[in-house]
DNA sequence: GCCAACGTTGGC
DNA sequence: GCCAACGTTGGC
């Protein structure tokens, strides 16, 4: 159980079908209930999918109608205590966990609970990314083994992700398991990253988008199709 | 429903 | 360690 984040946010907004760029907040069309009382913003992010928000905020949108395939998450390779708990969890715990596989437990964000328990799927490939540290950047590549399920740290009241909010017949969080494949043949650091995707801002190249530029504080991201070849290639170049 | 205050992420 | 960016909270 990787010490996930307590939450890693960013706003995303997967868009099913139309991918109008601009949607701030996937916004939870609230599925057949409607809200009693006063709810708070974040309760109504809760609910169920998302369309196209209402207020657009303009910012690109990576949001295609496509639904995605590939995924990046981030975790922290040093050890880092947060409420008196590690935080640490390196692509080396992945492999030396058992199976070499993982819950990614702890996820406090609205949209990464989305697409955790919406569209991640067993078979998918993820990057694993290295944040907060010396040099962050890509390692290596993980798969998803087991579709979202409720995440149980939300329910446990030692845990620094206990959701007092959340009841178990109605799960607020949602975690899926990870299995390692391997690492990369070299490392892709963020830098790089970054300098491609400028380069690509102005030509229009496949990195334009990308999510750990567009939305950089989201800790689960969907990765293109495009992006993914793009950055699988990057392996066999010098950095 | 707005928005100021606050908290967190995560690069640098 | 700093702090910009941005999500969340809660008063009104």
């Amino acid at each position: 159980m990787p010490p996930k984040r307590a939450s890693l946010k960013r706003k995303i907004s997967h868009c099913h079908n139309d991918c109008d760029e601009t949607n701030e907040q996937d916004v939870p069309e609230s599925v057949g209930k409607t809200k009693k009382k006063s709810v708070t913003k974040a309760e109504k992010n809760n609910t169920t999918k998302s369309f196209p928000s209402e207020k657009s905020k303009s910012k690109p949108s990576a949001c295609a109608s496509q639904s995605y395939k590939h995924w990046l998450i981030k975790s922290e390779p040093n050890s880092r205590i947060e409420n008196s708990v590690e935080m640490k969890f390196s692509f080396n715990d992945l492999q030396s966990s058992p199976n070499q596989t993982s819950s990614w437990d702890g996820v406090r964000n609205y949209q990464a609970r989305n697409f955790l328990r919406d569209q991640m799927k067993p078979g998918q490939d993820v990057f694993f990314y290295h944040s907060n540290c010396k040099e962050p950047g890509i390692v290596g590549i993980c798969q998803v083994v087991k579709e979202g399920y409720p995440d149980h740290t939300q329910f446990d009241s030692k845990n620094p992700h206990f959701d007092s909010s959340s009841q178990k017949d109605n799960p607020k969080w949602f975690m899926v398991d990870v299995k390692l494949v391997r690492p990369l043949k070299r490392f892709i650091s963020l830098a790089e990253l970054k300098g491609l995707h400028q380069e690509h801002l102005k030509s229009g190249g496949p990195l334009q988008k990308l999510g750990l530029f567009t939305r950089p504080r989201l800790s689960v991201q969907p990765i293109t199709d495009e992006e993914w070849s793009y950055i699988l290639e990057l392996e066999n170049k010098d950095a």
